[in-house]
DNA sequence: TATTGTTATACTCTATAACTATA
DNA sequence: TATAGTTATAGAGTATAACAATA
């Protein structure tokens, strides 16, 4: 039966698709993790580029604004960041100490380094791969 | 420098394999909790083809086994799974029971019906999709 | 003594609801 | 009254450690 092979292949490339996603997850937490960084904190501190509201943090980190109180709790108790009241007296906005930004320069080059992505495929086979993940991302 | 350039785009890659199994495994649980399963117990259920010791459970779900005891517990108690010892009288065999196996095949056309990733792709992009992530679980 | 499974406990990640302060 | 963040609490998913029964 053609249409059974084709039900169980889509659930490989399924199953597939998870244990990558999962796989790329383990070598990020693998990587910060030497470097004492719980892997949610080391998300956050990697996208504190600038200095940004917590909401913004959220929508970029997509959870709850709860949860990122949470986290920078955590990273303020680190020594990482600050919290400062910004123009809007409502908005915290969180900015990298010399330490956070110390500590981010580390990170970024150890998930660099550990980066089972893309050093197993080619440049063209990246782009292949991006497109082809796009195309599953889009559909609605 | 292009050197940022490949740094970004890998980093990109990798967030977008992330989110792909994200995905993948938020229409599997929108799929099976409509059935009223949570996730962890729909896909054991769908591992029991065959009856199955826990252990070889385990190690089909890569999770402990004191989980596996965990998701027995809940099978049966909603009359899902018997487990009976096996040959080797250490060892517990599950079995799925007839309303076990007429969920499983529910579940199964649940999941198979909702899925983005082939609906997405066409069988040549899916065998190149499948190709390309299996290099990547390849990696050392 | 090694293996299978169980129990009790605890951890990580994250959300919900109710609240406070500012706008 | 709407918005940004906080607090307290809770829940899902999963592991660790100590243990029992069987081999």
């Amino acid at each position: 039966m053609p249409d059974d092979d084709a039900e169980e292949n889509s659930r490989n490339l399924a199953a597939l698709v998870v244990r990558s996603g999962e796989r790329v997850k383990a070598d990020f937490a693998r990587a910060v993790l030497a470097h004492d960084v719980p892997p949610p904190l080391a998300r956050a501190i990697l996208l504190l580029n600038e200095p940004a509201p917590m909401g913004c943090l959220a929508s970029q980190l997509s959870c709850d604004q709860s949860y990122v109180t949470r986290l920078a709790d955590d990273l303020v108790k680190r020594g990482l960041v600050t919290r400062a009241p910004g123009d809007d007296r409502r908005v915290q906005v969180l900015t990298l100490t010399p330490a956070g930004i110390a500590l981010k320069n580390q990170l970024a080059q150890a998930v660099s380094v550990d980066k089972a992505v893309s050093s197993a495929l080619t440049p063209v086979e990246q782009e292949q791969l991006s497109a082809l993940l796009t195309r599953i991302l889009d559909m609605p």
